[in-house]
DNA sequence: ATAATAGTGTCTCTCAGACACTATTAA
DNA sequence: TTAATAGTGTCTGAGAGACACTATTAT
C-alpha cells in the first residue's frame, strides 16, 4: 500500500496533495445542432491558457461543496440556472502534466440540459464568457488544458448511449412530441432514423407520459409528452445500430 | 468558476486541497465463483477503521504516479503481479465525509485477472493482508469507508456489461475453452445460457482466435482460444436476455 | 460398447427496419 | 380541395432461446 507512514501525522501522506477540479460537460440542442457550453478563460496573471475556450469548471472548495456531486451541480447552475439536469459523472482525469500549475485531478460530469431560451444567451449579464458552441467545430478547436480529449469523450459516451437509452429526451424543453424527440435523436447521431421503428420504441419504453395536443407550423397537431421519471434515462432492449467495440483505455 | 485569487498565488486556491486516493476493485473466479480482492487494514495510530476489510488502494503520490491509470496499474501489480489486466475507470467517489481524515476523493478502477496459481495466494509473504472474498459474501460485510457502495457499483457495472460484452474472457487464464468460457458467464451472471445461443454468440464476435485442442477430464477435448485484442472487449449486438424485456404491456 | 463432454441444426419468437398506408390540421 | 405533418399496419430479416441432434474422447 501506498501509506507510508512520515513521523508527523500518521496515515496521511506527507508528500504533496494534488489539485482536485470538477468540470461540467454541458449539451443541448440549439437551431438544429448539438452544442456544447464553453467557457473563454480570463487573461489574468498566473493563469494558464489565458483567452482560450475551456469546459466550465473549477477547483473544489472543501469548505462549500459537500461532494463532487454537489460540486458539480453549483457549477452546472452557475452557468445556466437549471434545476433538473441530467446529470451522470463521465469519468477523472489526472496526472502530473495536464495542468502548469501541478499534478491535477479533474473530475468530469456531464449534463444534457434544454435550450436557453431565446433572446438572452446563458447568464443575463454583459460579457460573453460563456458561449455555445457546435460540437464538431468544439472538437476541432485547441481547448484549453486536455478539455478536447474530455469533450472527445463527452461526445462519445452521448452518441453511444444515445443507441440503447432515451437521453435525448432530455434535450428538449417539455413537453415535446414524438416527432421533435425523433428530430433530436437524428441531430445528436447525425442520421436519419424511420420514424415508425423510432415510435414503437418510444412508446414501448414506457418513459413517457401524455401531455395534451400540441399544434405546430402546420399539418397536423401531435400529442405532447413529459419524461416520466428525470432521474433516470430509460434503456431499450437492443441498440437502434450495433455499435463495434468497447475502448478501455484511450 | 470558483478560482478566486488570493494575494500570495493567483489562479490556485488558498484553500485546502483534497486528499486524493486510488481504489481497485480486483475481480476474479475461483472456485466457480467469483471473488473481489480485499485487504485488512492495519492497526495502526490515525489509521482509520483499523482491522476492517478494504478495497486496495491508496494515496496518489505525485512523485511516483504520473497519472491516475498509471497508479491504479501500480497498486494491481503490488497487489496481483499481473502486467495485462483488463482495467477500466469505474468512477470517483468525493465527499467531505467519507473519510474521517479530511474531505478525500477516490478514483476507482475495475480490473478483471485470470485466478492466481493455485498453492500461493496472490503474494508469496507470510501475513494474509489480502483475500479474496466471494463477492455477495464481501457485499454483506461492513467495508472501510464507503467501499460497500463502490464495490456495490462495481458489481453493477460489471454483471451489466456481462449481458452485453466478452468481458467474462479476461476472468479465464488462456488458453481456454468455450465450454469454460460459458461456465464463466454463468457464474458472474448467476444463472444457465444455452450451449447453442451462447457459441453461435462468441464465435460471431469475431473477438476469439483459436490456439489449439485442449483435453479435458473427461470427453472429448475441446478447441482452446486466445483473446483477440486484449485491450477492448467485444461488444454484442443485442443483450443476453435481461428482466426488463420479460415485462410485458397487457 | 458406455459415459461424458464438445459441438451443430433447426425451429420459433421478438423486435428493428423498410415502406406504404391512413388521419388530422390549416389555408 | 391540397399541402403538410402526425401516426399506423404489414412484411421481412437478424439474432436469441429452446432443444434435439451428432461428434469425439477415455475407459
Amino acid at each position: 500500500m501506498a501509506t507510508k507512514k512520515p513521523t508527523a501525522r500518521p496515515s496521511v501522506p506527507a508528500f504533496e496533495r494534488p489539485l482536485v477540479t470538477v468540470d461540467v460537460v454541458i449539451f443541448t440542442v440549439i437551431d438544429e445542432q448539438l452544442k456544447v457550453l464553453l467557457v473563454r478563460r480570463l487573461d489574468a496573471a498566473g493563469d494558464p491558457h489565458p483567452g482560450r475556450l475551456a469546459l466550465p469548471g473549477g477547483f473544489i472548495n472543501v469548505d462549500v461543496d459537500a461532494s463532487l456531486h454537489d460540486c458539480a451541480l453549483r457549477k452546472l447552475g452557475e452557468k445556466t440556472g437549471l434545476q433538473t439536469p441530467y446529470l451522470e459523472q463521465l469519468g477523472s482525469w489526472g496526472s502530473a502534466t495536464r495542468d502548469p500549475r501541478g499534478w491535477c485531478a479533474t473530475h468530469v460530469y456531464f449534463a444534457l440540459v434544454p435550450p436557453p431560451e431565446t433572446g438572452e444567451e446563458t447568464g443575463s449579464k454583459a460579457p460573453p464568457v460563456s458561449e455555445w458552441v457546435e460540437v464538431d467545430t468544439a472538437l476541432r478547436k485547441r481547448l484549453a488544458f486536455d478539455h478536447a480529449e474530455i469533450l472527445a469523450a463527452a461526445v462519445e459516451r452521448l452518441r453511444g448511449k444515445v443507441e440503447y437509452t432515451s437521453l435525448p429526451a432530455f434535450l428538449l424543453p417539455e413537453p415535446f412530441t414524438l416527432p421533435q424527440l425523433q428530430r433530436t435523436y437524428e441531430i445528436v447521431l447525425g442520421r436519419p432514423m424511420d420514424k415508425s421503428a423510432f415510435r414503437k420504441r418510444m412508446l414501448d419504453a414506457q418513459f413517457l407520459i401524455e401531455a395534451g395536443s400540441i399544434a405546430g407550423d402546420a399539418g397536423r397537431a401531435a400529442m405532447g409528452y413529459r419524461i416520466l421519471d428525470r432521474e433516470r434515462a430509460a434503456v431499450f432492449p437492443r441498440t437502434f445500430r450495433s455499435v463495434e467495440v468497447l475502448s478501455t483505455k484511450d
